[in-house]
RNA sequence: GGAGGGAUAGCGAAGUGGUUAAACGCGGCAGACUGUAAAUCUGUUCCUUCGGGUUCGAUGGUUCAAAUCCAUCUUCCUCCA
């Protein structure tokens, strides 16, 4: 069975609407983050932390899983789930993002992508049809296109030419791809450009797929500029099908995207500022290393995480301070809930078109308080 | 009692006449992080009214110039009695 998006409410003030998205290992609701687990694991937390998190879904990744353990190993072990004991929805992404952010030297061809491995060095190519021939393998619930992650900013004429292959990867994706119960996003490019934007969203929506997703956002390009890239392709993509804004989980972008129509919302940064001792509160992110905290015992933040429900500042701090593991999962715990649970009160919010006062209110407190 | 080796910024440790307010590591204090080559990386860490001031166990000396050479003292370590 393919994924089925099931709209429930559009927002009357905003872009923004709740969905559930039905899937083969079950439904979550919309807007929704995503935390990401590369390896075939949300780093330091066990399948059943994730649960005890309410996190609908989770993302691994084709690139670094196939080069290890290999897509064959993980297709012995009867798929991702089974491979990484989580039973919920699981998206994949291309190695289109790999490709970008850690080969220096590559060749980006018609046919694929020549670049070195990040392991030892060694020559790797990589195409759309390989990567959704690993990723049917990997047997995840969602895959993802494999689509060119240019850069920001990069000259119109590259960006027209990139747009152009990364929709003739999709297709040529498409065709291959082979796995009736996995579903199949395209991915919208087009840089800042916003006919670019517009004309990439057209184009792979004429491909059709499973659920679109806006790429080659999050690149450093600002955000009143990514912003834009979300508005200059939204209108395009089919209300019947999800939307998913690739590579973004500060809060207040969650918040201006799902504003302007998105969905689901993937980030690295909730676990990697967890393990660099970052948390997020209500009243802003905090950094929990700071000599403030020393003796401070309260909990993170108000808040019904597993963390926060029973350690404290001082603790966690001393645990980071130490370079404890415990400190960087106990952060990951909650800064992943945080997320999850601010997607909740969205959803709230959207059922009772009170978004744009929630967003007032939620930026006013993360902004302007001193924690 | 004798012989030898040390004493450098919060700690460890380079430096052995000028380019040294003094490498480097740790610790401390801050910052960054957006489809994870990140439990990583960056800045800062004697005082300062930012002009400068005071440092390398202590005191005295040699020299234009000393953490670096000399003398004495204090103190620590090792070995021999």
């Amino acid at each position: 069975m393919k994924i089925k998006y099931e709209l429930i409410k559009k927002s009357n003030e905003t872009k923004a609407r709740t969905g559930i998205l039905h899937t083969n290992h079950g439904s979550f609701k919309t807007p929704m983050f995503m935390p990401v687990g590369t390896l075939a694991n949300v780093k330091t937390l066990t399948a059943e932390e994730l649960k005890a998190i309410n996190c609908g879904v989770i993302l691994a990744n084709t690139y670094h899983l196939w080069l290890r353990p290999g897509e064959n190993i993980v297709a012995l072990a009867g798929g991702l789930h089974k491979f990484m004991n989580y039973d919920g929805p699981i998206l994949t992404d291309s190695g289109g993002f790999q490709v970008f952010s850690l080969a220096k030297k590559k060749d980006i061809t018609e046919e694929g992508v020549h670049f070195k491995s990040h392991i030892d060095g060694s020559k790797l190519f990589l195409t759309p049809e390989l990567s959704i021939g690993i990723q049917n393998k990997l047997d995840s619930d969602i895959a993802m296109s494999f689509d060119e992650c240019p850069p920001f900013p990069v000259t119109r004429e590259y960006m027209t030419d990139s747009v152009d292959r990364t929709l003739r990867w999709a297709l040529r994706g498409k065709n291959v791809h082979d796995n009736h119960h996995q579903s199949l996003f395209g991915i919208v490019q087009g840089g800042e450009y916003a006919d670019l934007r517009r004309y990439s969203a057209l184009k792979t929506v004429e491909i059709g797929f499973d659920g679109y997703a806006i790429g080659g956002t999050s690149v450093g390009e600002g955000k009143d500029t990514m912003y834009n890239m979300i508005d200059y392709a939204i209108d395009y993509l089919p209300t019947s099908k999800v939307r998913y804004l690739m590579g973004v989980g500060d809060p207040i972008d969650i918040i201006e995207g799902v504003i302007r129509g998105v969905d689901m919302f993937d980030c690295v940064l909730p676990t990697r500022l967890a393990r660099h001792g970052n948390a997020f509160t209500k009243k802003g992110k905090i950094n929990i290393r700071n000599a403030k905290y020393k003796d401070d015992f309260e909990a993170l933040d108000e808040c019904d995480c597993y963390t926060c429900k029973n350690y404290s500042r001082a603790y966690i701090r001393h645990l980071i301070i130490c370079n404890e593991t415990l400190g960087g999962r106990l952060l990951s715990i909650h800064n992943i809930r945080f997320l999850i649970k601010m997607t909740e009160d969205i959803r709230d919010a959207i059922a009772s078109d009170n978004l744009l006062a929630y967003k007032e209110k939620f930026i006013k407190e993360y902004k302007n308080s001193i924690v």
